[in-house]
DNA sequence: ACTTTGACTATAA
DNA sequence: GTTATAGCCAAAG
């Protein structure tokens, strides 16, 4: 049992705080992990997020334009999208629409 | 131990 | 408005 944690775990922590019905930045989970600049490593990071239990929403995790980036992670098919649009948010080319309004900072709502 | 990479962000042109 | 470049840092090879 290993008593260190490594980045990603911290992230995957994170990602699985996001509300359904709302999405997060890399950036926003980078900044709640004291790492403003390390919004690459939250990508990064999910990279392992398909095989960690319990499951990670990371599909509720988008770049801070409210673009699909890691969409193509999810499959071929627009399986990101279809999940983001089950919980009530509008995708429209691969961009969030009402991206403000869907948006949560872990920072800010933190739980609420 | 060094090099490469990557689901990003910010600034410049 | 878009496109290009640099900075950033952790994990894998």
């Amino acid at each position: 049992m290993k008593t260190e944690y490594t980045f990603a775990e911290n992230v995957y922590d994170v990602v699985r705080l996001i509300p359904p019905g709302r999405v997060s930045t890399y950036g926003a989970i980078a900044v709640y992990l004291g790492a403003t600049k390390s919004a690459r490593l939250v990508g990064y990071a999910m990279n392992n997020s398909h095989k960690v239990m319990p499951i990670v929403p990371a599909h509720r995790v988008v770049n801070r334009n409210g673009v699909l980036t890691g969409k193509h992670f999810f499959g071929v098919n627009n399986e990101m999208q279809r999940k983001l649009e089950a919980e009530g948010i509008e995708v429209i080319n691969d961009c969030i629409k009402n991206f403000k309004q869907v948006f949560w900072d872990p920072r800010i709502e933190c739980t609420l």
